[in-house]
DNA sequence: TTGTAGGCGTTATCAG
DNA sequence: CTGATAACGCCTACAA
C-alpha cells in the first residue's frame, strides 16, 4: 500500500481511504490512486485490514448438510449473491447436531464475521443466546417463524405441507400416506400441515406413516414405499417428504405393479428438476431455494450498509404446488380397475 | 493471549509456542498454559496470526459448478477430511471458464492460502504458470495426467469410457451412441476412450453421437434421447455421459416405448446413488469422487508436514463398472421380441 | 527451554 | 480533505 502512495504521491492513509470510502477522497486523488493500484496490480491485505479493523470480509453460512441437494441449490444462490460483494463465504455443517452448531457459532463469532447465515429457528438455547448477542446480522434461512433472530427469510412447510394434501384431496384421494425421511424439524412440520389437513378429511392414518432417520434418498424412499404397502395396502395416495422419497417410490411402486396415478397417487417436495420429466411426471411442491439463498445474502450485505431500514426483516418466500400426471387420477379407469 | 500468559505466569510468546508447536514447550507448562486458555476461553485470533505469519490456514478450492453433484461429493469428502485439521476451505467456482480460474487463482494466491485444490488439467498458460509458482502445495482433482502440477488424484476418464463401450460389446450390443452434455474436458476424453473401443469393434458411428453444450440434466437427458431415436433409429445401445441424463434417456425410452434392456442398453457415469434402485436398476460406472476430495486434503496437508516424502504424487483411485439390468440384454427375448 | 524486541499491512484517532 | 501516529494480536529472529 505505501508502494502505491509513494507513486501516486500521497500518504497510505489517503489510499486506504480512496479504496474504503471513495467519497472522502477528491475525485483526482482517486484517480490518481486507482492508477497507481492498476499498475503496481496492488491487492489488498484481508488479515492486516481484519486485525486493524477488527471487521472481517467473511459470511459464516451453517447449514445441517452439504450433501442434501436442497442445500446445494441455496449455496448455489448464496455463493452467486456474494459474488457481485467482496464478501466471502465461510461454510460449515453441523450434521444436524445442534450441539455442533454451538461449537461452530462460537468459532465464526471468534473470528468477527461479517454477517451469518444459519438454517432453521431450533437453535439449542444457547446457540440462541450467541446469535441474538451476535455483533453482526444474522439470517436464519429455510422457513419462516414468529419469532426471528434477526433477518429471516423461507416459507412455510406447515402451509406448504398442508396445501399439499389438500391438492391430494381435492384430486379424490382418501388414504392417504406419508413417507419421510431424515425427520429434522421442518420436516417434522410439514408432517404436522399434512397430518392437520388429512386428519381434518378423515383421511389420515397413522398406519399410513412411515419414516426413518436415514438420509433421504431414491433407495430409501423405495424401501419406506415396499414398507408401506406391506403394511397398509389400503393406502390411495402418497406424500413424500422429499422428491428423492418419492422417485424411489416411483420406482418400487413400478416393481410391484402398483400405477400412478390412478392406483396410487404420489406426491413428492422441493420440485427437483427431474420431476417434471419422470414418467408419469410426479407432482411435487416447488421452493425457492436458490433465491433463498441469494435473498440471504442480499439482506445481509443490506443490513450491513448501515442506513438499512430494518423493513422486511422476515420474508416469505412461499411455494407452489406443481400438480402433474402423478396425482391426476382418471375417475373412469379407477372404478374399473380397482373395484 | 497476553492474559493467557500472565495468568500462566508466563510470557506471550511460550503460549504461542505451547498452542503452535508444543513440544518446544515443557510439559508443565504447557499443561498450565491449558488451563489459562480454558479458563479464558481464549480463541486465537486468525487475522493477527495471518499477518505476523505470512501463513494462513486457507485451502483455495476452485471447481467449475458448484450445482453439480458429481462435485458435492467431492466437496462432501473435502470438508470431511478438513474437519480434523486446522484448515478453512475457501470455494470458488469457474463456471468452466478458464479465464475465470485464471483470475480466482490470482485472488486466492494474493491472500497466501496454505493449499491449492484446482479441477483437472487443463489450466490455461497462465493459470499453470501460476499453481507452478505458487509458494503452496497443489493439488489437482478429478482426473489424472502425465505432468502434474505438483500433487494429483484422480482417474482416467478415458479408460473409464473405453472400458464402458467394452461392456456394451461385451454385453452384444453393436450400434452404440453416445449421449453427452456439457462437453468440458472430462467430458471430451470420455467421448475419444468410448470412440475409440467403439470404433474398434465396427461399432461406432458420428450418426449415433447427440451432445449439447447445456449443463447435465434429466431433461437433457430426455431430450437428447429423442433426438438420437430420430436421427439415428438403429441404435442398440447407449453411453450417458452423466448419470442424469441416463435417467432422463430411460424416462424418455419408457415414453417411446423402448424397451431396456432388450431393445436397448442404457448406461450411464458416476453411478450416483439412485442408478441401482431405478426400475430396471441402470448400469454405470462408479467413480471415488468422496475419497477424491478426502485424499486431496490428505495428499496436501501430508505436503504442509514438511518431512513429507513426496511418493505417491499421483494418486489414481480408478473406477468400478458397475453392470446392472440396464445393460442385461436377454438374448432370447430379444430375437423373438424386436426381430 | 524461555524471553525480548520489533514488525507484519492496515485502519482509528486526532491534528492540521 | 489529508496526514502523522499509534495501535490491532501474533510471530520471527535473536538473545539469554
Amino acid at each position: 500500500m505505501s508502494d502505491v502512495a509513494a507513486r501516486a504521491g500521497v500518504s497510505a492513509i489517503t489510499v486506504s481511504r480512496a479504496l474504503r470510502t471513495p467519497e472522502k477522497v477528491t475525485p483526482e486523488l482517486r484517480a490518481e490512486i486507482a492508477r497507481a493500484v492498476d499498475y503496481l496490480g496492488y491487492v489488498p491485505h484481508a488479515a492486516a485490514r481484519a486485525l486493524a479493523s477488527k471487521r472481517t470480509d467473511v459470511i459464516g453460512v451453517i447449514i445441517p448438510s452439504i450433501t442434501n441437494s436442497v442445500f446445494a441449490d441455496v449455496m448455489r444462490g448464496i455463493y452467486a449473491e456474494v459474488d457481485s460483494t467482496p464478501f466471502k463465504i465461510q461454510l460449515a455443517n453441523t450434521r444436524y447436531s445442534p450441539r455442533m452448531e454451538e461449537n461452530l457459532l462460537r468459532v465464526f463469532l471468534g473470528q468477527n464475521p461479517a454477517g451469518l447465515v444459519v438454517t432453521g429457528i431450533d437453535q439449542s438455547e444457547t446457540a440462541r443466546a450467541l446469535l441474538e448477542a451476535a455483533p453482526c446480522p444474522v439470517v436464519q434461512i429455510m422457513e419462516i417463524g414468529d419469532d426471528p433472530v434477526d433477518l429471516m427469510v423461507g416459507f412455510s412447510h406447515h402451509e406448504a405441507a398442508r396445501a399439499t394434501a389438500e391438492h391430494l384431496l381435492k384430486r379424490g384421494y382418501r388414504k392417504l400416506a406419508f413417507l419421510g425421511a431424515r425427520m429434522d424439524p421442518r420436516s417434522q412440520r410439514r408432517f404436522n400441515g399434512f397430518r392437520e389437513a388429512a386428519s381434518a378429511a378423515g383421511a389420515f392414518s397413522e398406519s399410513r406413516v412411515v419414516t426413518s432417520t436415514s438420509p433421504s434418498s431414491v433407495t430409501l424412499g423405495a424401501q419406506l414405499f415396499a414398507e408401506l404397502i406391506d403394511r397398509a395396502p389400503d393406502v390411495d395416495a402418497i406424500f413424500c417428504n422429499n422428491d428423492d422419497v418419492a422417485l424411489g417410490a416411483m420406482f418400487e411402486a413400478r416393481r410391484h405393479n402398483v400405477s400412478i396415478p390412478d392406483q396410487m397417487g404420489l406426491c413428492g417436495f422441493n420440485d427437483l428438476e427431474m420431476m417434471a420429466v419422470a414418467e408419469p411426471p410426479i407432482t411435487s411442491v416447488r421452493t425457492f431455494r436458490y433465491e433463498m439463498g441469494r435473498r440471504a445474502i442480499n439482506m445481509l450485505v443490506g443490513a450491513l450498509d448501515e442506513k438499512a431500514d430494518r423493513t422486511n426483516a422476515v420474508v416469505d418466500l412461499g411455494f407452489e404446488i406443481r400438480a402433474r400426471q402423478s396425482t391426476n387420477r382418471s375417475t373412469i379407469e379407477r372404478h374399473s380397475l380397482h373395484p
